[in-house]
DNA sequence: ACCTGAACACCGTTCAAGT
DNA sequence: ACCTGAACACCGTTCAAGT
């Protein structure tokens, strides 16, 4: 029960003391706690008070900040969904058009989400039930599939066609998602030897050339 | 507090009656007790004590059928890759060699999964947190998944080469399991006309056409 | 405006005790 | 062998009270 020692330098946060610190900006100290918290834990482990002890604080401020626990996580997930947006984005405008382009995306995609598996989980319905009461989470899932979606429109002959390109969109999202899940869930293989490439750069592949060929084939008949 | 008052009807159990019946099949009870709350409730809200109460019991009587609240919601996730991998087998069995039968099994897969949510949600990782301690549902898995391999085993050009076969399968499945979440978070929109087809249906078979072309260059390249 | 601390109704799990 | 009931250490959330 010792008071803070010092408080002209108050500004530098010792992490682990459990001694109050109110410096105006306990949200994003929640946040980052959360966030912290639940890679380590995840999202079905992680408890507000936990969350809230780490922060330093009693186990009810954060409902200051946020309605409950589940409004905390969803500002967590809405948060990862703009970080994988700029990650995409930015391996869109560093990858030559065509194929090549497709394929780094969605291993840029899966790669993400092995980053930060527990992240990943919680931005897809883990923990919370209902995503359609957060908006800006849906928004922000949306804009991280963008680059995926422009690169369709872009590098593949399906431009005319807004249908087919619609098409390509959800097959080339429901994969690199399924990918990614399975790769974190560890249904999947663990490369044999690190110069091997994975076995979702193989996959992925595979339906980068079929989309070619197929949408070729569809343009010529629709 | 009042004893049974019937010992010759117990075989017929009071569905919301809270009084003892130990009938020598807590097991499954619970077992069928945990599958109807998950749908209900969902895997994270569902509680152990919560399974006692439905069955009859105490809160601590479970713990001789089930090392805890894991290993239950563990032996309900096999149950449902068991019966997944039987819907799958009847689909391939009812469905015509081709690409149909590849779309047929695609369909089917994601129909379980909507028909099923939080069960499917429970079977991919939701609420438990190593797979890897049960290894008998990573087999369920493993033949839940048998179907779809089979076919393109046996219905695409892809026969004589076992590394496109494998690639193509994880490509199939990743496809399969990406668009099963995306539909049950409800990421994809509901059919507009009861008519028209899913916007899966059209996906799966732009992979499925792909698939025919891409595995019939390979097998000259490679 | 923001935080604390006590309180409430829940959890999962353990364990002595009963039959 | 199987079940009960009390107990423990946790939860998420509410609310009066403090500053």
């Amino acid at each position: 029960m010792t008071k803070q020692s010092r408080m002209k330098t108050a500004g530098k946060r010792a992490a682990k003391a459990p001694r109050p610190y109110h410096h105006g900006d306990l949200r994003r100290a929640l946040i980052a706690a959360a966030t912290e918290l639940l890679e380590r834990e995840g999202a079905e482990a992680l408890s507000f008070r936990a969350v809230a002890r780490t922060a330093g604080v009693s186990q009810s401020a954060p409902y200051n900040h946020f309605t409950g626990k589940e409004d905390l996580l969803a500002t967590v997930a809405e948060a990862g969904f703009r970080a994988l947006g700029t990650a995409q984005a930015e391996t869109a405008a560093r990858a030559s058009a065509g194929e090549d382009r497709l394929i780094a995306l969605g291993l840029s995609y899966i790669g993400f989400a092995a980053d930060h598996p527990q992240l990943y989980r919680l931005m897809f319905g883990v923990g919370v039930p209902d995503w359609h009461a957060y908006p800006q989470v849906s928004e922000a899932k949306q804009a991280s599939f963008a680059p995926i979606r422009a690169a369709l429109g872009e590098d593949f002959p399906s431009t005319n066609d807004a249908t087919a390109l619609e098409h390509a969109a959800l097959a080339a999202w429901g994969l690199a998602h399924g990918l990614a899940m399975l790769r974190i869930e560890g249904s999947l293989a663990r490369r044999d030897a690190p110069d091997k490439p994975l076995p979702e750069e193989a996959a992925l592949r595979l339906f980068a050339r079929g989309l070619t060929h197929a949408l070729a084939g569809a343009a010529g008949k629709l």
